[in-house]
Formats: structure tokens, sequence, C-alpha cells
DNA sequence: GACACCTTACTGACCAGTAAGTAGAGTCGC
DNA sequence: GCGACTCTACTTACTGGTCAGTAAGGTGTC
């Protein structure tokens, strides 16, 4: 019988979401272990059992971050692209709710302060999210489903950054995700939904 | 006969100057008093003379970045408005020759950790500088030399938030910048420069 | 009795911020 | 033309708080 929670996998999930939803709103340098142990009843050496320096623990989120991310494409693999774009827009839309940003952004802004082990997974992370988005409007072009100027490399870049931005902008105007998102529909000449 | 340089505003200027570029380049939380001190061959406590809390650096940093934009707004406003977009273009170009991002960008990742004065006068700054560049495609539109879909304020704000989340990303990508402009040359219909 | 998963107790580094003192330059009365 | 005063721009020396990280011990489970 395999065990629904087991004590080893159960605190140190907790700790990867409670740490996750710091990152996201506060930035990796402005949360401690203190955060994390506060808020789930445990002593501050408890983190560091399971993650002994907080580079370890940066690291095994990023990569979480990943291996998520990597599921969620997989999973709408097979769906048209401009409802893979309204997806993406959903997802952003949650982020905001939460006062928080997209994980690329936090983590480009502080890339400098962070520790080389953390920059290394970044940089593969934001490459796949990037290369994601110029999939997407690639396949809406070949498929017909989207009209735009220059290639699917200017364009999928573009869209990204933008999001990346206005989710960071929408915590100063909150407007600006919602004005993002609907001139994105318009440049990519799918003005419907 | 007027000094050039007094002790006073010269020291003064050197902080605020030093601290723009670690904030620019770590972020305002990750930079401290003994960044500039010893940088500046001072000790702490002269930097606490000048600034005695650190949200007074901070506010004033934003509140001269604010002017500075302001004069650079007013400087170039006769301008034609794609030689306007050229010129902001050619300033994110040195902010990325530097490493640094734009102050926007770290200032909305940052937010929720920077003392309320900051965030209050962030909030100005953002919005001054989106509604630059909806007033950059406003007028290109108006004046006939930029073509676009949507609503300027719809294509000021991508531009805006395009050109800050690019600018993050060239750290990862150094293609990204570079990308990111062409993309929206093509999009104001004004491919050739 | 071995191991996973914690605890208590601690270290040293760094941090913002403060208090009190000082050197030098300028100003004033005389 | 000279001492007394004052102000600016620092200095030294310190505080209390927070931080990541460690060592050693305890406790329940297989």
């Amino acid at each position: 019988m395999k065990p629904e929670t087991d004590a080893r996998t159960d605190t140190r999930k907790k700790i990867l979401d409670l740490a996750e939803v710091l990152m996201l709103s506060r930035g990796f340098n402005a949360f401690s272990y203190q955060h994390i142990s506060g808020e789930l009843g445990v002593r501050n050496a408890a983190i560091h059992y399971h993650f002994p320096k907080k580079t370890d623990l940066g690291v095994a989120l990023i990569e979480r971050y990943r291996r998520r991310f990597a599921r969620y494409v997989a999973a709408q693999a097979e769906l048209p692209p401009p409802l893979q774009l309204e997806r993406y827009f959903t997802l952003a839309d949650t982020y905001y709710d939460k006062q928080q940003i997209c994980p690329s952004g936090i983590l480009s802004a502080e890339l400098h302060t962070l520790p080389p082990e953390m920059r290394q997974c970044t940089a593969s992370f934001v490459e796949e999210m990037r290369a994601w988005a110029v999939d997407i409007v690639r396949r809406g072009q070949q498929e017909g489903a989207m009209q735009y100027a220059g290639t699917p490399e200017g364009m999928g870049t573009i869209v990204f950054a933008a999001m990346q931005g206005s989710l960071q902008l929408a915590r100063l105007d909150g407007g600006a995700l919602d004005e993002v998102k609907q001139q994105i529909r318009l440049l990519l000449g799918i003005s419907a939904s």
C-alpha cells in the first residue's frame, strides 16, 4: 500500500510550496528561512535538514518549476494555439490575483545577486519558456489561426517579454495586464475569443 | 565666483550615483551602505549623515530619476516620434551594456519589499514612463509615421512592458533585446530607420 | 539498532541605525 | 587682525536585530 503522505516528502513539499509563494511575491533574496519555519511551525534547522544551503532550496525551486512547466506544455500540446495563448493569459491572471510576478521576472531581475548554480538553471528555464512562446505563435501562423508581421521568434519573444513586464507593471497599474493581453490578441490577429 | 564643486553636494551626488548603479544591477534590497562607503572611501556613518535612513536614499534616487526623465522627455519633445523611439532603444542598449535593468523593472519586481514611501513615488514614476510611451505612439499615429492595430494606450503599454521585460531577459539571452526592438519597429510599421 | 526527521543551542557575518566627538572653514564682534 | 562661536561634514565606536549555517542530541519507526 502506497502511503498518501510520508513525513519526508510532506514537509519537504510544504517548504517548497511556501518558498515558492515567498519568492514570487518578495523575491529570492528577500525571504529567509525564518519566514518559512515560522509559517510551518517548525524550527529553522528543520529547513536546513531538507535544504542545507539556501542555494539548494533555490535550485530545487527552479527545477520543480521547470518540471511543472514541461508537464503544463505537454498536457496542452494538442490544443489550438490561440486557446493555448488564452490559457497562458489565464495563468497570468492567477499570478496577478495573488500579487505575484512570474518566476522568470523575479529571477532575471535578481540575477546578479543569485548564486551561480541558480543562475545556471534560471537560464535554462527562461529559454524554455521563451521557446514555448515562439512555438505557439509559429504553429498559430502555420495553421492560419494567427497573422502577424515578422518572424515567430520576434513575435514569440515580444509576447513573452511583454507578459513578464506587464505582470510587474500590474502591481502598480492594475489595468496594464488586461491592456497588454488585449493588444497581443490584436497583434496576432485573433481579436475574437 | 561660483564654486564648481562644494563638498556638500559633491559627496551627496557621488553617493546617489553609486547607489543608482547598485540598485540597477543588484536591486534596492541587495545593496548596503557598506557597498557605497567602501567604494567611496568614507565611513558608513557618512552615508547616514546625508541619508539618515536607507528609505531616504531610495526616495531620493527615484525622485532624481523622475526629474531626469522629465528633462529627457522635454528635451526631445519636438523630435519625430519614430526618432524618439530609436533614442529610447539606444538608451535601453546602454543599460544592457552596463548589465543593468531599467529602474521601473527592478522597482516593480521588488515592490512588496519596499518601504511605503518608495512605493508611492515608484507608482508615479512608472505611470509617467508608461504615459510617455503611449504619447509617442499616439503622436506617431497622428502624424502618419506609425501604423498599428489597436489603441495608442494598448500599443504604448505593450511597448513599455516589452522593453522592460526584454531588458531583464537580455541578461540571460543576449539576443532578446534586439529581437524585441526589431519586432516593435515592425509592429509600428516603421521597418526602415 | 539503524535511520529519518526533527530539536535546542550556538556561531560569526552582516545589516541599518545612533551617539558622541572632531577637524576645518566661515562668520562675527571688537 | 584675532579670539569665540557656529556649522558642515565627517569620524570612531557602538547597539540590537537578522541572517545563513552548524553541531550535537533526542525521538519515533522499521
